[in-house]
DNA sequence: CTATCGACTGAATCTGGAT
DNA sequence: TATCCAGATTCAGTCGATA
């Protein structure tokens, strides 16, 4: 057992939501034998910061499916996947999630996967439990398997739900990585992405070893979306190893449970082959996510604009002066580039770094330029 | 009051499961007034044909929101989307739904759109009162409204389940209608569609009269795809009547049910502008959405694949001759092109388009390529 | 007449830390 | 718990005015 260090220095975690240096032990990079909910017993609780969990799918198949070319459709008939009514999939479904609940920190979050078989029933419930859905993402799939009798649409999709505590529970958003992964431009919650086949779909005598193994493009969306460096990621029907693969890439810390040993051991064996990215990558994803809080106080300090440099609005309605500690004035009154836009235009919020603009060698720039100047050079 | 006989020859429908000669009195193109629940009780079982139904979505939205600009969000903030907890939008929600699948037709079927806010309470509960989701489908927002405080994904989407009226129920799906409309690729279970802007929005002294107006393509897709020409469908949460207009147009009957006043008459006022697509639109639509089941023997007999013609597998396998009625022989063995090329694999299933070639000019192509031919000719 | 620019808007669960 | 305040934050598209 390793023993981890709970608290650590995280963004948006004040001091006093986290455990007060806490040390628990925590089975990090271990498969969990067993039922997930025996398992998740052996867990401390508020002790992990993100559950991705990947349920049965209670797919009510009927008979064989068969291709238009006669081909057989290895669709997924494991004894696992069973469930004689939606009460029972509906308890065991409450039985997972409430332990859930209890092993996630209060800024914790839970994401789940499903599709329409199963994911109305996994949402109402998680709301019962006091989950509360921050997004429901959609995983376009850019080549589904067609619906060979052409009787409904392709089932082109698959629904995943990110979910904090509860209403009021803070949680991780990564929004910068997010926006720049995008090509900048917020992510939606459409998100469009192959499903897993080729070389990364884990194979076993020609046959695939686990029926719904999950593309690591989607975990690595999720990891990178909503978990910090360190962070804690526990999945309770770990499958073949996706969850720890992208995890151990991301330097995050991964605990799965399974039941299965043929997929535990697939599992294992798929992670020690992963290698962990190095620190400068790491860093840069780092250096993209992070907000890059600059004050403007410290641009008239490093010299980027000189006190007594005129910013105006774009239409000139108002120049103000900077001053040396870097606030404002413009006549009488003064504040911050934020607070003094806002009472200026008497609006209820003002962005100071695109509202004041300066000229520099005759051109009219925003401020945020020379922050942009700024924070290139405190980089390096 | 309109008199409506409501068995009709529809290709799916067994006469056995349709009322037999049942005259019942429906309000066509009419909007009843009054709680949806209410008003559907004064509709005889058993005989709708689709109901498409755009509830309340619970957002239980907080405070203002402000752009980064400063300028105001118009948020939902009407009371006929506030609901005290869980519990009582549940309720609101079976309460309509079992008066939904009391009016469906054995062989009805039903749309309900929402959001994260409230889809997954809808679908585990129409799930629970028998009926089967056939698909869910997401309507993708080409431009939805972004996140302004960059705290979650944007959201982009709207979640639509289709359902029948039970596991074994039979419904209506016009898949080369829908294949058409997608250019012969099957539609899929994402649909891109903008929201509803521009002229298409109903404004009343530069103000829009219903918050969350529906866009025209949106109903255009879902009463082609599941509705035929003549068919009943009826709305509950009628709104402004996007559902009706689009009805109108395509030749479907419609019902609504509204509470307000002022959506009644806009409404009204909308539909009544509304004309319906003449005859050989529809029928050209006919064309493409019934199966373009095209008898091999068609093409005997119009000269495409002469009588006596040799077929092949592409691996030249079998050989076998077109016999004049579109059969097909292969030593002592005859059937058709599905039939044979099934027996001759040992397979469960063929596709006789795809099996079987023939030589043309030097080249091999399958004999779909002359099926493409005589299509095109028969649709001129 | 066309091109450009600015204003406006859409089902949104939309901040966080210090006092 | 309530209040205050510094700081951070938007995409696609329509429409009308201006050049």
């Amino acid at each position: 057992m390793a023993v981890l260090e709970t608290t650590k220095t995280r963004a948006k975690a004040p001091a006093k939501r986290a455990p007060k240096q806490l040390s628990v032990e925590l089975p990090l990079g271990q498969i969990l034998d067993g039922d997930c909910v025996e398992a998740m017993r052996q867990i401390p609780s508020a002790s992990i910061d993100l559950v991705f969990a990947d349920p049965p799918y209670n797919l009510q198949l009927g008979g064989d499916l068969n291709r238009p070319d006669g081909s057989h459709v290895d669709a997924v008939t494991d004894d696992w996947d069973k469930f004689d009514t939606f009460k029972a999939y509906d308890d065991f479904t409450r039985d997972w999630l409430i332990e859930a609940k209890r092993i996630l920190k209060p800024d914790g979050a839970l994401w789940v996967i499903g599709s329409y078989h199963n994911i109305y029933r996994v949402g109402a419930i998680l709301q019962d439990l006091g989950f509360w859905i921050l997004n429901d993402i959609v995983w376009r799939k850019s080549n589904p398997m067609p619906n060979f009798r052409g009787t409904r649409f392709t089932n082109a999709h698959e629904t995943l739900l990110w979910c904090s505590q509860g209403e009021k529970a803070k949680y991780h958003f990564n929004y910068r990585a997010m926006k720049t992964l995008n090509d900048e431009l917020q992510m939606r919650s459409d998100w469009v992405l192959p499903i897993c086949n080729g070389a990364e779909r884990l194979k076993e005598g020609g046959h695939k070893v686990h029926p719904t193994q999950k593309p690591e493009s989607l975990l690595y969306r999720v990891l990178l979306s909503t978990t910090e460096k360190g962070d804690v990621v526990l999945d309770p029907f770990f499958g073949t190893g996706t969850t720890g693969a992208v995890a151990k890439r991301l330097g995050r810390e991964w605990i799965g449970c399974e039941r299965e040993g043929v997929y535990r051991d697939a599992a294992l064996k798929r992670i020690e082959k992963e290698l962990p990215l190095d620190e400068s990558a790491l860093t840069t994803m780092q250096a993209g996510r992070s907000a890059p809080k600059v004050a403007f106080g410290a641009l008239v300090e490093n010299g980027y604009i000189a006190p007594g440099t005129r910013l105006f609005d774009k239409k000139r309605r108002w120049t103000a002066t900077v001053r040396a500690d870097g606030s404002l004035a413009y006549e009488k009154q003064t504040g911050s580039i934020h607070g003094l836009g806002k009472e200026l235009q008497g609006a209820p919020s003002c962005n100071g770094w695109t509202f004041w603009h300066y000229e520099n060698g005759g051109e009219v720039k925003p401020i945020d330029a020379a922050r942009q100047l700024y924070l290139l050079a405190v980089e390096d």
